[in-house]
This record gives C-alpha cells, structure tokens and sequence, in this order.
DNA sequence: TTTGATAATTAGGCTAGCCTAATGCCCTGT
DNA sequence: ACAGGGCATTAGGCTAGCCTAATTATCAAA
C-alpha cells in the first residue's frame, strides 16, 4: 500500500476566511448567524452572503438552515478558530515587538492573517511567550484551537456602587480605542461604577488612583468586565 | 478652490504587483520582458501574461511592443521597488528576528509583501537598522526607490587563479540555499578559484579558512561575486 | 386568516485571473 | 522569396466574489 498522502486540506481563501470567522462572532453566543448580521459585519450585498453561505455548506464548512441561518461545523470552527489565533498573535506582536497604538493593529491583522503561515505565528507566539490575550483582552486560542470563555458583563450593565476589573474591549475602531487609552480604560484597570444617567445616558467611574471618567452608553457597552470584590477581589 | 484629496494610486492586486516584479527582474540589465520568460517566472500559461500586459499597459505601469516585450514605465518601476523592498525587508526581519532559516524566507516573503502596510515595513526596517542588503545579500531599495546597482561575475566566470568576494546568492530554493549554507558559501565570504574543470564541469575554490568546495555549474551560476585583490582588497 | 413588513434567496451581470485551442506574426535558413 | 518553427496573441471558457433588481419565505399584527 502506498504513502497516502495526508488529508489535503484544500486551503481556504482570504473571503472564506473572513466568512468563517464572522460566523464564529456572531454565533458565539449561540444561536444562528443571520445573513444579514453576517452581509452588515464583511460590508458585502446580503446576496453575496446566500452565495458563499451555499458554498461553505457544500465544503461542509457551516451548516445552513435556509431563511434561519447558518452555524459552523466542528471543521468551519478549527478553520475559524486558527484564524482567530492568528488575528489576535500579529496583533500582539505589533503591540509589543513593532511599537504599535492598539488602535491600529487591528486592520493590520485583519491583512495579515490571511498571509502568514502557521509556522510564522508559531514564531511570533514562542517570540511573546505564548500570549494568552490580545491587546484588547481577547483570549488567544491555542494552537490546538481551544479558546477561553468567560462571562464578562458591560460597563453599561454593572450596577451602580459595584467595582469590576476592566477585562476586554470589544471595538477595533482607531478612534475609540485612541480615545479610550488616553481616558486610562483599557484592560486591566480596576473601575468602580460612581453612578448612571437615565435614559441611556452615561456612566460615571472612578478608576483606582481617583479620577472619575464619564462613559457614554456606545462606550459602555464595549467594556467588558468582571465584577470583583470591594477588597480587590 | 477645495482640497484635492491627493492621487489617488488605485492600489494594486497581488496578481499585478507579481508581474511588475517580474518584468523588473526581467529587465534588469537592460532590454525588454519577453511573454514567455514572464510566463515561466510566474508559473502561469502565456496567455495569461499577454491578457495581463494588455491591462498593465492600458494602466500605465508598463510600455508595450507587440511581438517584442514589455518595459515598465516610470510609474510601474517605482511599484516594483516598492515590492522588492517590501520582500527584501520582510526576509531581512524574518531571518534577524525570528529565526528564520535563510532558505525558508523567500516563500513566506512572497505572500507578505502583499499584505503588508508600508507603516510596517518602515517599522521593520526601523528595528533592524536599516538594512542594505537582504539575507542573500541583494541589495534593499530605500524607502525613496532608489536601489543600488552593481556588476557581480557568477563564480562559473570568474577564471582560474582569481580571489573574489562572494556578495550574492542569485537564488530562491530552500534546498539549494541549505546545501550552499552547509558548504559554508554564504554572502561576504572570501573565495579563491583554484581549477575549473571543462564541459561546462564543476569549479574547484579554496575558502579563507583553507577548505576547498566542489561547485557545479549549476550553482557557480549562482553564487555572484566581485574580484578582490589578493591582500583582501 | 389575511396582510404587510422584513429578511432571504434567486436571477442575471460584472471584473479579475486563470486556462486551452486556434490563429497570427516574425525571423531564420534555404 | 518563402517555408517553417517558435513565440505571441486572440478566441472562448471557467471560477471566485462581488453587485442590483426581482422574487419568495416568514412571522407578527390586524
Ligand atoms: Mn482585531
Ligand atoms: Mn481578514
Ligand atoms: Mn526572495
Ligand atoms: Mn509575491
């Protein structure tokens, strides 16, 4: 019997890739990915999203239930997941070894990721030590694909009088990740919630060296936290 | 009068910043691209290539002679020097800082230099001083478009009796740089040619340190050098 | 239970890039 | 001068991805 010669893998392109992984995020909580959440998260027509949903579910990447939604297979959330390890390891280089703002990493991996071999990122993993965050406090799935999940609530849920440790943004856009880092909110700091507007309005908090800071609801609702005990933890 | 919101440069597809290299490389001492020689560089049919001059030439980036070949215009040079520095500076960074072995860089290189920003090559050069030559030791354009050019012999023309710097490894395949890396025939060592046998045979050369190698035309061909007196110049 | 609003799909079309087969140009040798 | 051979181009076709416009499914409200 001959050499077989390994599963062949048939290697997915840049718009499969990003597919893949916006059905990962928007079924993360469970549930179906609708193509419209999916056409609005890639900017593409919905039509092209019924299109290529057709495609992958004939690669046996997603399951699609028509006019409900589509969910990954075990095989379309390895792939997802790969790429999802790879997005958030080159952002973590560029932070930490390139000098880059964490407001800009984000499109550059989001270009990269599609470029870079496995061995690459492996490289650029062993160079950080194996990082288990990104720069916005994202778990890195491991090189085996399994990824952490944890319940964070957002800012704009904590109640009024509880202190979080500030665990995850969940944005990529330039402006409000600039803005947020020069407010001092970025993963890690401890934040006590001082009070809330009515009517959607903003948050009041108080990081731990005493500055208050205002946070609107758009901003709220991406700061992911954990709550913690008054002493700390 | 409103601002212009400055040229617009139409932003290349990986396909196209693959042929201009090519026709630059092609080109390089003097003359024009031939369909076929591009063809073979980039492993695609020939009709391939004269459907994508046509474009290339309706776009500027090259200048046309039916029969004959191609030339790249000004604007189609200036491209591709911003492609080979993107290649030349990815396998510089690659090989300095993460370990890459010199036969590897090349393959990955070809895929990132098209997903890179230039922000992030500047980055990369910043971090390693600004590089002049590349691991194989050709010459890194400036970030301006300004690449130096000098006249190298293949050692299978440099004639018996002559001591040469090797400078430059004219080569791309994995296997055959980790066979020259091995023999020790790396770019800024120190050759004597001590025989050379006929037909086309191998060249016989003394390295500094006293060993001598067996090197067939096949990679004499490749292995670019500049005489040197023979005090070390 | 019929009707609309909304979302999804189908129909049809476009470009970039590739291919093979057919045809055309150019040059060299006779 | 012209016949071939070899190279280049044209003709025609394919897939991946995108689009807009038209159609169809779903579901909730009347
Ligand atoms: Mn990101
Ligand atoms: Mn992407
Ligand atoms: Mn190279
Ligand atoms: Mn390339």
């Amino acid at each position: 019997m001959n050499a077989v010669p390994k599963a062949p893998e048939p290697q997915l392109t840049r718009s499969v890739e990003d597919y893949l992984k916006s059905v990962f995020h928007l079924t993360n909580q469970g549930g179906f990915a609708t193509t419209s959440d999916i056409a609005a998260m890639l900017e593409v027509a919905p039509p092209s999203v019924s299109g290529m949903m057709k495609r992958l579910s004939e690669t046996g990447l997603i399951e699609h239930v028509p006019y409900r939604g589509v969910q990954l297979t075990p095989q379309g959330r390895r792939a997802a997941l790969q790429m999802i390890r790879r997005h958030r390891i080159l952002e973590s280089y560029l932070t930490s070894k390139l000098n880059y703002d964490w407001g800009d990493v984000h499109d550059e991996a989001e270009r990269l990721e599609h470029a870079v071999s496995e061995k690459l990122i492996e490289r650029m993993a062993d160079a950080l030590g194996e990082p288990r965050y990104d720069p916005h406090g994202a778990p890195i799935p491991t090189a085996a694909g399994e990824i952490e999940e944890t319940e964070l609530a957002t800012l704009a849920d904590t109640e009024v009088g509880a202190s979080v440790i500030l665990r995850e943004v969940g944005d990529e856009h330039p402006d409000r990740l600039h803005y947020l880092a020069e407010q001092g909110l970025t993963p890690g700091v401890r934040l006590t919630v001082v009070d809330r507007q009515p009517f959607n309005g903003p948050t009041i908090v108080r990081l731990n060296e005493g500055m208050t800071r205002v946070v609107g609801q758009e901003l709220a609702l991406l700061l992911l936290c954990r709550p913690v005990g008054s002493d700390g933890e």
